[in-house]
This record gives structure tokens, sequence and C-alpha cells, in this order.
DNA sequence: GAAAATTATGAACAGTGTTTAGTAAATCTT
DNA sequence: AAGATTTACTAAACACTGTTCATAATTTTC
């Protein structure tokens, strides 16, 4: 077999991958994850639903690599806060990217951060959530510049960490799920729900400011 | 037909209708929500499958009535509480309250909150999350509270509360998906979970208290 | 007892994820 | 170019799922 040929098939076997996954993406943020068929896949991609099988092992598989390109894609939002010299602006910033985020892409948050089909195939093999632990990483690294500009003073930085994500992703899990909404609806006079995540950030941010000296 | 006759079909027929719904629960908790089948809640009570549609209407119909006792335990949860006076302290107690139920009864907890598939349902039929108002009412009432004793002085009643509801559901949800575990076992020596869970609740108690006078 | 009303079910429908045996097409060898 | 071989694909089936409906069994009324 010519060496062209075998690289030429090896980019349309890619072709299909993406192909079957941008499907399966646009069908799962349309449709919800567990209302999506192969078989539905398949059709709009206009193969034989046992051809997916060929390219991917599993419906968990496709789920799986859907879950891969989320966590790419929040990476992407906090990359551009990398300029920001002054910590607790960086930090702030990766608080408004990571509810930009949320908000922009709530079925793949909701894939990423709160599905449970997935997270037992995550548990399995251990590489996918050091992405996970990754971003974590850089969150305690940017809390730990803080302090050494005065802020959370007294704190462990580990335990801050903990509680500025859990902040931010009750906040944009209970924003994607509708709670939020639905308790602010009556609460919040007629601001919008944007307005409403921004204003609560806003007041978590001046929280952690208290913390400062 | 008699009336004590009535009564007593009356009361067979509740019966089944709990029959049906502890088998769920057993089932739901022990494989999940999505993999126990109808087929398999009418084995385990000995029926028919037709049967179950003789008391609810739908699946969702049974989620939905889970729904709504994992509600009515949660209140449970917070009535213990009724006896502290101090509004702070009833705060911190609601907190813990908070935690102990999403630890004790985590598919519950991602059924109430984080579930997809029930929201749904409840979308439609308002008086559900109706409980979920009445639970923010108390918090937004007991934070009032705390502001009279002279915490939380210049903020807004509503976004402190939406922020510590926030932390406390990111916090929980955070622990029953895994996540949590899966990034504190390098990171956090080797306390447990729980003690994790402990610590990072009282940081975040600790930051709420310097926010006083 | 017979008639009426209730309660339970077997069988079927349309759908799901997945596997397998077999076909069609592209490629390699001669 | 012709035949052999590997590759790409698919139709059909399997074992499930939620749900419905005609039918059968049971219980209540008369």
């Amino acid at each position: 077999m010519l060496m062209g040929v075998a690289e030429r098939k090896e980019r349309h076997k890619e072709d299909l991958k993406r192909e079957i996954l941008d499907a399966a993406k646009s069908l799962f943020t349309e449709k919800g994850l567990e209302a999506t068929s192969i078989r539905a896949i398949a059709e709009k991609i206009e193969y034989s639903p046992a051809t997916i099988y060929l390219y991917y092992k599993d419906k968990n598989e496709i789920v799986h690599a859907l879950h891969s390109e989320g966590f790419k894609l929040l990476v992407s939002y906090f990359n551009v806060l990398n300029h920001i010299t002054h910590p607790f602006e960086r930090l702030k910033g990766m608080g408004r990217a990571y509810i930009q985020f949320a908000v922009q892409n709530p079925d793949t948050y909701m894939l990423i951060f709160n599905m449970d089909e997935p997270l037992q195939h995550v548990a399995n093999c251990f590489e996918e959530w050091n992405e996970g632990d990754r971003a974590f990483d850089i969150l305690l690294k940017t809390v730990k510049d803080c302090q050494n500009h005065g802020y959370f003073s007294g704190f462990v930085p580990e335990q801050i960490s903990f509680v500025i994500w859990s902040t931010m992703h009750g906040l944009c899990t209970l924003r994607t799920t509708g709670h939020l909404g639905h308790v602010a609806v009556a609460r919040s006079g007629n601001q919008s729900l944007d307005a409403l995540m921004a204003s609560t950030f806003e007041t978590f941010v001046t929280v952690l400011e208290k913390l400062k000296n």
C-alpha cells in the first residue's frame, strides 16, 4: 500500500470521527443526552448505525470524547486571562470566565461537572479528570498569589480554593438547572438571570475583598 | 359496597402505591435512575409491569413522587434546628444539616437538585418547587435575622442568601459527583472526605463571620 | 347464585444500545 | 488487467426499554 494512500485513509477516518462527534454534540445540546440515539446520530451523518461502532466503542465513548472537548473549551476561556498580572484581578476574571462558560455552554457544563453517567466512566480511566486537577491547580496557585498580595491572610489556601470553587460551581449549577431562575423570579425584581448571576458574583467578590489586609 | 370495604380497598391502593415507591427508591439508589426499569420495579413487588401504570401515570410520576418525598426529608433535617435562637448559630446549623442531608442521601440530593429529567416535569407543574421557594425563604429570613444582630452589614440580604446557597450547593454537588474527592486526594493529606467537607464549611463560616459589625 | 365493577395481566408496539454475519468497495499482488 | 485480499459498510437480529390495550381474573353488588 502506498504511503500517501494510508495517510488519506487515516485522514478520512479522523474526518468521520469528527463528523460523528459534531452530529452527536448538536443532537445532545438540542435534545439532551439521554434522548438522542445512536440511530439519530447515524441518520444525521447518513451512515448506518453499525458504522458508528467502527469509530467509537460505545455511546459512552462518544460522551467521553465530548467531555474531553468540553474541558478544553473551558481551559480556552481561562487562557485569555494570562495577561492579567494582578492576582486578585485574575481571580475575578477566572470567576467571570467560569460563569460565561457555563452560561454559553450549559449542556457542556452539565456534561463535564454534573452528569453521573460519564463519571463512572471517568472513575475507571483516571487520565480524564487530571484536566480537572490541573484546573484546580491554577485556582490554587492564583489564591496563593493573592495571599502574597495580602489577601486571604490567615487562611489555608486549599480551603479558600475549595470555598471559591464550591461557590462558583454552585452558582453555575443552580443557574443551569433553572433553580436560580425559579427562586429569583419573585424575589429579585425583574432583573435578568444574567444580571442576577453577575450581581451575586460581585457580592461574592466583595465578601472575598473583606478578607484583605 | 360497604363503607368499610371501600376504605379497606382505598387503603390497599395506598399500600400498593407505597410498595411501588419503596421498590423504585431502593432500585434507583442501587442502580441509578436511568438504569432501573418499570419491569424491574414490577418484578420486585411481584406484579405485572402493566399494573404499575394503574397507580402511576408515568415513570416520571414515580420520580416526581420520590422528588417530593426527598424534599420533605430535607425539611425534616432543618426542623431540628428550630430551638436555636441565635440566628447565626441557626444559620450554621442549617449549613451542617444541608451537608448531612447530602452526604446521607446522595441519590436523593442529586434527584432533587441536579437531575434534569424531573426538572422539565417540575417546570410544568409549578407547585413542586414552591417547596424549594419556601426553603429559600427560610434562608433569607435567617440572613435578615443575622443582619439584625450585626452580621452582613451593608449587604443586600437576597444576594448574601444566593451566595450562601451557591456555596453550600456547590460543595454538596462536588462531593456527591465525586469531583471533590478526586481533587482532594492528593492535595489535602489523608483526611477523610467528610472531614474535608467539614473543614471547608468551617472556613466558609469563618469568612462569613468576618462580615460582622 | 348471576351481573357489574374493579383489578391485574399477556401480548404487542415503537423505541433503545449493541453485535454479528455477510456484502460491497477499495486496495494490493501477480 | 485479473484475481486475491484487505477494508468499509450495512441489514438483520438480540435483548432490552416505556407504554398501551384487549382480555382475563377477581371482587363487590344485587
